[in-house]
DNA sequence: AATTTTCCCGTTGACTCCCATGTTTTCCCA
DNA sequence: TGGGAAAACATGGGAGTCAACGGGAAAATT
């Protein structure tokens, strides 16, 4: 079970959205301590300073990450960013009984949100992410614009899952 | 079973459209999920804004393409541009008990179909699409003409199976 | 005590479910 | 092989349900 698809949520004064209701039932699914009546948790990773968006795991996905991470020798510097991106710079959030999360002040900054509007929920297989819809619009077409530039005007995009010949 | 055919079908004013049945045998075969009595899922991609139509999936045949893009490399460019059109750019349907979709605002806007009106059903072995009528016969025009200038006058298209000599 | 966070409620609009109808296709039997 | 009955299909409408969302009261925090 995969977060997919595009969703416009409202954030309101407080700092509430909701979350599409097919990204909570991937959320329940995904996190093994959930069971019906419980509210499911979502790990909010924000700590790339790159990226402008937040990207959002399932229980059991960051688990696996942070699994990942653990195997790494401690005080190496790969993990130290790992921890410091994954694991310092996320925040644990419970799905609410009206299927909302709360965006606090510095989430909501992150990804320049402002005190109320429109958030918009892109879905990425075992992960989703929020966005302001602007920055989301502009740079889907940014990569867009790139990533047709390279292929044929009208190549189906699957092709990329079985490149014929590397070479180029 | 495939895909096969060219079906018209009327939109309302809800967004409602019928599958063919032909079309609903195939996604019932097509989801593992599915047993009589259950509805059949779609998955509706939407996402390449170089595309006029909506190219419609089996549940098994998007799991397939869902399983090669997670074993991609996270974070390629490869990647994400198939996640952001195949993933993001795709919503789930269930046919309902009338052996209907809702085509939401969105997707009617994506191809141009007015707020009511017929819609083209294309079937394309594994997928279908939907399409505008009018885009569609333009568009297979448009194809032919272009297809057909490299073919000898009278050649049959099958030729093309069992190209004898690729060069040209 | 003031501010923030959580809980609960009501409203709105979209979507779903169910039913009805007309048409076409299939089936069966004379 | 023809005709009538039965089933399947395509389509429309109305009522009910649920998701999204806003506001106020209660609880927790500082």
């Amino acid at each position: 079970m995969y977060f997919h698809g595009e969703f416009t949520q409202r954030v309101d004064a407080k700092g509430r959205v909701s979350i599409p209701a097919d990204f909570r039932r991937v959320l329940e699914q995904g996190d093994p301590d959930w069971h019906e009546g419980l509210r499911p948790r979502v790990r909010i990773v924000w700590g790339d300073p790159r990226r402008r968006f937040l990207e959002c795991f399932t229980e059991a996905a960051i688990r696996g990450v942070e699994a990942q991470i653990a195997a790494l020798p401690r005080g190496s510097a790969r993990r130290r960013l790992l921890e410091q991106v994954m694991i310092a710079g996320s925040d644990s959030a419970e799905v609410d009984p009206d299927g909302r999360i709360v965006l606090n002040q510095r989430l909501r900054e992150r990804i320049g949100l402002p005190e109320t509007g429109d958030a918009l929920f892109a879905g990425a297989l075992d992960t989703f992410q929020i966005w302001l819809p602007e920055t989301y619009e502009a740079d889907k077409a940014q990569r867009f614009a790139a990533a047709f530039a390279d292929l044929p005007a009208d190549a189906d995009v699957l092709t990329l899952l079985d490149p014929p010949s590397e070479g180029g």
